[in-house]
DNA sequence: CCGATTTTGTTCTCACGTTCACAAGCTCCT
DNA sequence: AGGAGCTTGTGAACGTGAGAACAAAATCGG
């Protein structure tokens, strides 16, 4: 079963372009691993040698890759650079994506000033603000531009990517208004859920979701057995007498 | 995989401690959609409410709520304060966790001044770097110190989880001597694989690996059927005639 | 007090993702 | 040339997660 997902009864067709999620996801970790092998000198390398460098297990790593085509060499492993070349293709970071990035706060700052913007792929093309005070300000190499003029830097730059640095509050006007202006790929520093018409995709980086997540599993840690274990309140059927329920708007 | 996994063959065995991955992951959304609807005054929400706020479809959230606890009412719903109690005490925010910033660059600096921390549940205790020219400075109501001190603060303050805001050089370095300090738990933001004992717990946030999945499906939506296909190589056995191949130096 | 209505909690099924294990294929040594 | 030794690519088993669908419980109106 190349790739080729099953559906057609026909024949295997070739590559009908279907990499799963969880594969795409691991994709920029693999192009991490080789670009770092590369600089060391690297030149060729087992999958047990990638996934290492990766933190995954090899029969993973070569499964992923697998969806890709057939790159490595029995008995001998992949090449790093043509490998490297091939992932960077399939993710499309051979061609550069022009990049907004709307909220110069602490947060925005951080982003605009993060150097090589990661790797390489990516080009910040405007900050924006719709803070008058923050407008004409300098951040690095750049000049903090009004977020009015949104429709016009997208068109002009083919912004496909928008990333989001603002409060919750507005993060959702602004993600409408760069949905509109064309943007179709969202980045989402803000703590909120954002909403989006389909065909625009939409991920979230989000620091107090990842600490509560730690948290979660360190008092599993300390806990335990010491866990209070609380309240609990046997049967709670009422939903009477709680501590303190606000107002009582019902839903 | 955390610990008190199923093993036991026999029956259900009530609720033996064992959420799923998934489930403890949606568990803080879940948290800030009832402190957004207990802010705007509402006592009570169906599991189509909670979801529509969560942005995730009621079936998985009722299913998520399930692993807690029957709190919920047949025909009425939830009542949104004593859930949000609920679930912040499985997370284990109900407590306040000490938390330790390590690298006070650009990102570190906007941590340390990131207001409220997100939710509550957590206290930053310190402000670390090595590098004596930061050391000192005033971030916010802290002072920045020697990370050289971890291991005094790590046992004066119980800290338990350590933010890496280094480059990816130095992180994996810090990340050892965090855990020799007694951390168990990390969240990383430098663009490395980190590797921890067993024990530890590791998350990790990276802003190129977001825009890159992101460029992936970009690349789909634009491309389909414009993308060049590229040389692909037919068949490429000999990894021979490479353009740029490094150095020559075998895995 | 009873039936209609609402909404939860749970069961069942299907899809997706991970891991194992091994045949296929390549290189190298004799 | 032929066999030994590696390492990839993949088929199959297994485990986890998502979604549909429904029975069980609670409220409310008559």
């Amino acid at each position: 079963m190349t790739r080729a997902s099953s559906r057609r009864p026909g024949p295997p067709t070739r590559t009908e372009r279907g990499i799963p999620e969880a594969t795409v996801a691991r994709l920029p970790v693999y192009l991490r691993a080789l670009t770092a092998l590369s600089d060391s000198g690297i030149a060729t390398a087992s999958s047990e040698d990638l996934a290492t460098a990766a933190g995954v297990n090899s029969a993973k790593l070569r499964k992923d890759l697998s969806y890709l085509g057939s790159y490595g060499t029995r008995g001998v492993g992949y090449d790093v650079e043509y490998l490297r070349y091939q992932i960077a293709r399939e993710i499309g970071v051979t061609q550069d994506w022009a990049v907004v990035i709307v909220g110069i706060g602490n947060l925005g700052h951080a982003l605009a000033n993060y150097s090589g913007f990661g790797t390489r792929g990516f080009r910040i093309v405007a900050l924006l603000d719709a803070d008058p005070n923050l407008i004409g300000e300098r951040v690095g190499d750049m000049e903090v531009r009004d977020f009015a003029q949104i429709e016009d830097i997208v068109k002009a730059d083919r912004v496909s990517i928008g990333v989001i640095t603002t409060p919750a509050g507005p993060a959702q006007e602004v993600c409408d208004r760069l949905v509109a202006a064309g943007v179709t790929s969202i980045l989402n520093f803000a703590p909120v859920v954002l909403s989006v018409p389909d065909g625009v995709d939409i991920r979230k980086v989000d620091l107090s979701i990842e600490l509560q997540i730690l948290a979660y599993h360190e008092q599993r840690k300390s806990g335990e057995a010491a866990l209070p274990e609380v309240p609990e309140l046997p049967a709670m059927n009422g939903l009477t007498d709680l501590p303190s329920v606000g107002g009582g708007v019902g839903a």
